[in-house]
DNA sequence: AGTTGAAACTTACGTAACGTCATTTTGTAT
DNA sequence: ATACAAAATGACGTTACGTAAGTTTCAACT
């Protein structure tokens, strides 16, 4: 029998978790002393080592401890939501240094963060936020449905859509200045990498979309946020430069 | 003046989280009627937006409150920490990725999740733990010093080194299979990668390490843990197969 | 056997960011 | 004045332990 201390150096696991197991039954030990110390054999310290691993995959204490006593669950099923879980984690993540980064490039070129307005950009993105959900669901037509099922993504607020909303916000500090000016063709560069990613190399879709934008009514029905004609036209202008730029 | 339910129309917000941003005092309400009902005003629903935005990109409450309340703050620095955060957490996602795929491929081979057979290579690696802390620092030649150094994640229990101990224990599930089965060779295909990734094209540092591997004694006193020699040659073989069909 | 210091024990509060009741007040329309 | 929605407060629940505070047990030494 070992006691807690050999547990703690054999695993470097905390005394205090050892306890908590306890405590939850996850890990019960397999006996006590008269004075009530507990004793745990190498049953428990191979089991305590299944819990590391499961925990390092990130399941929670509650899976691992159903998965250690259910023998019979099906673990394929258990991997294959945490895998998915990861996946989306992981993109989640991949997202805010996207927008991280570009926060960062706007503070280095502008000399200053400009939350508002981005924000102010972010207030108008999500609208009304009752509006959306009455006017989703009805009222579009084929194509309109096709371009919304091919982007859930841009009209729920997540973190894909900040950065584009960042993009737009820095691109309307840039209004006065020429199409060509090099911060502007650092945005529609980014830009241009984030249509590649979402739509991959062709870009029909992305005229598409840009072809409702331009049209209020349509734009409103569809939930997107409006944008002012002027970064609307600004934005077109620049992104020409950098079309004929590529080739 | 805006009733707490006007906000959440607007944001999306809850009434309960905004209560909980008064009693933490990251937002105020503006005033209250006589009666105690919270009205918030423009200047109170921009900075709502600001908090949301900033906790798309991860940030805890505690961090926004101080990045709003003092704006004299160095947002770079926070930022860039934010940044740093993100990074490192998407490369553990990353890792445990990798280990859920390792698993499931593992039980669609084998029919069976064998946690038993990877833990006790766990066991192992993990060695006694204040052991390992007790040889490092002391007692290197130059050469194990450098290779040490190349390799802080190889001897230090982390995600990374999951990989490992798993592909090396479901290599030990086909010691009696020939080097050339598929199920083997897949396995070698995936070490393969992952020393791609470690050490980049040259596998120079990989040689010498499977060479101080061999040496049980060196292994020993460089924390690593024992591999059998029946896995190591088996191991050994498997890779000149691989090596071999790669040209 | 008695003492003592280390180790273990229990109890309980703290963490982050709210969700979810339960209960009571306030606002507003009729 | 009354009824009903909406807002208020209070308190507990959540995760996986960390961190005291105060008490008891263990093992060794005299």
């Amino acid at each position: 029998m070992l006691s807690i201390k050999e547990i703690t150096k054999q695993t470097g696991i905390t005394v205090r978790t050892l306890r908590y197991y306890d405590e939850i039954k996850l890990l019960v030990p397999a006996g006590k002393t008269e004075g009530g110390h507990r004793l745990y054999g190498e049953k428990e310290l191979k089991k305590l080592q299944e819990i590391q691993f499961l925990k390092m995959l990130g399941f929670s204490l509650k899976e691992i401890k159903e998965m250690l006593s259910d023998k019979t669950r099906d673990w394929q099923e258990g991997l294959q939501n945490q895998l998915q879980y990861v996946i989306k984690e992981k993109e989640k993540l991949a997202e805010i240094e996207k927008t991280l980064i570009g926060l960062m490039n706007g503070i280095t070129i502008d000399g200053d963060v400009n939350l508002s307005e981005v924000q102010k950009m972010i207030h108008l993105y999500q609208g009304s936020y009752e509006e959306r959900n009455a006017y989703r669901d009805q009222m579009f037509c084929e194509e309109e449905k096709v371009l919304l099922d091919l982007l859930p993504n841009m009209n729920s607020r997540d973190s894909d859509s900040l950065e584009w909303v960042l993009l737009l916000g820095q691109l309307k500090q840039h209004l006065d200045k020429d199409v060509t000016a090099p911060q502007v063709q650092k945005i529609i560069q980014r830009m241009y990498e984030k249509t590649i990613e979402t739509f991959g190399d062709n870009d029909v879709f992305f005229n598409k979309l840009w072809a409702v934008r331009k049209s209020p009514e349509k734009s409103k029905k569809m939930g997107f946020y409006p944008i002012e004609d002027e970064v609307l036209d600004f934005f077109e202008r620049a992104w020409q430069v950098f079309e004929s730029k590529q080739k």
